[in-house]
DNA sequence: GAGTTATTTAAAGCGTGGTC
DNA sequence: GACCACGCTTTAAATAACTC
């Protein structure tokens, strides 16, 4: 079972094998890619450099269930189709956010008074998006390396001058990971740090990245600690990095679930699969128990 | 009460300014 | 020069606050 929380320039990957009782942390170096050794370099490519990567640093990575806190791919593309090709299912959003929407509003009605109230999350964008930050002569390499690979001659498209913030362009190293991933035979699925905080966090304050960012880090810490202690897992005292207390909730809290509350698996043939974990009195007020799987569409 | 406008929230990184 | 704190970038949706 794994967590990876996606930046541009590093995974935090957050581990737990199977009978362990430890946590275990680590940071993948994703601009490593360009420095594949050069006897291999012919035969191998940016995806691969990374798998291999992957397989190599974290290997309990083979045959595991991970979560990844970054989409599987642009907004308006078909995942279910190899290749770029548009989707046409939906044309307002994906069809994942709006489940998760109706989920966390479920919870809601259910339970007046509880503080998970509305969720916040930020849009993925469409493939332009991430052409026009691709194409900029601005490019980081690795993320050009990886983005050519992921889209091909999609690329040769003129999607005009990158716009916007920067705060999407992580999710070309996610697409990445998700390719990755498959390529060393790990089940992924898309998971949200900020919602499974929320849905563990019990009496513990929750504080914001953006509003509180010197504490944010401390009360994450909190959380991950009682959740460790409840489960008896070792090791939840090495993070030291909102990047990892990301990583390390989304493991935590599925092993949890797994105990004692419930998994929710949001499911989409065109934009891949969700897991959601709810804490045992979450999971009572659905009457769930074990793993329930939501087919979107 | 209906309609409009403002505010809040998530995501990661970059540039600036202050301190040591 | 290294390090840290801070403000700013985007989008969508829910809600709060406002006008008429």
């Amino acid at each position: 079972m794994a967590g990876v929380d996606v930046g541009e320039d590093f995974l935090d990957i957050a581990t737990l094998a199977p009978e362990s009782h430890h946590l275990s942390l680590t940071r993948v170096n994703l601009r490593n890619i360009l420095s594949a050794p050069a006897e291999t370099r012919l035969d191998t490519n940016a995806l691969t450099s990374l798998s291999l990567m992957l397989a190599e640093k974290v290997p309990e990575l083979r045959g595991a269930i991970v979560l990844v806190d970054s989409p599987r791919w642009p907004s308006d593309l078909d995942w279910s189709k190899p290749g770029v090709v548009a989707a046409t299912h939906s044309k307002r959003g994906r069809e994942i956010d709006v489940g998760l929407r109706a989920l966390v509003y479920t919870l809601y009605k259910l339970d007046a008074n509880s503080t998970l109230t509305t969720l916040s999350m930020f849009p993925t964008p469409p493939m332009r998006y991430f052409g026009a930050h691709l194409n900029s002569a601005t490019c980081k390499p690795h993320l050009r390396m990886l983005g050519q690979e992921l889209f091909g001659e999609a690329l040769n498209h003129d999607y005009g001058a990158a716009s916007g913030g920067v705060f999407t362009r992580f999710m070309i190293a996610g697409f990445s990971t998700y390719r990755a991933l498959q390529a060393i035979g790990a089940e992924a699925y898309e998971g949200y740090p900020d919602l499974q905080f929320r849905l563990w966090r019990r009496h513990h304050q929750l504080l914001s990245k953006q509003k509180e960012r010197t504490s944010a880090l401390a009360s994450r810490i909190r959380i991950l600690s009682a959740l460790a202690r409840r489960l008896d897992i070792s090791g939840s005292g090495q993070v030291q990095r909102l990047d990892e207390a990301d990583a390390a909730i989304l493991v935590l809290s599925i092993i949890a679930a797994r105990q004692y509350g419930a998994i929710f698996i949001l499911e989409s043939p065109y934009e891949g699969r969700f897991m959601v974990a709810l804490d045992e009195q979450e999971a009572q007020r659905f009457h769930q128990r074990n793993a329930c799987r939501v087919t979107l569409n």
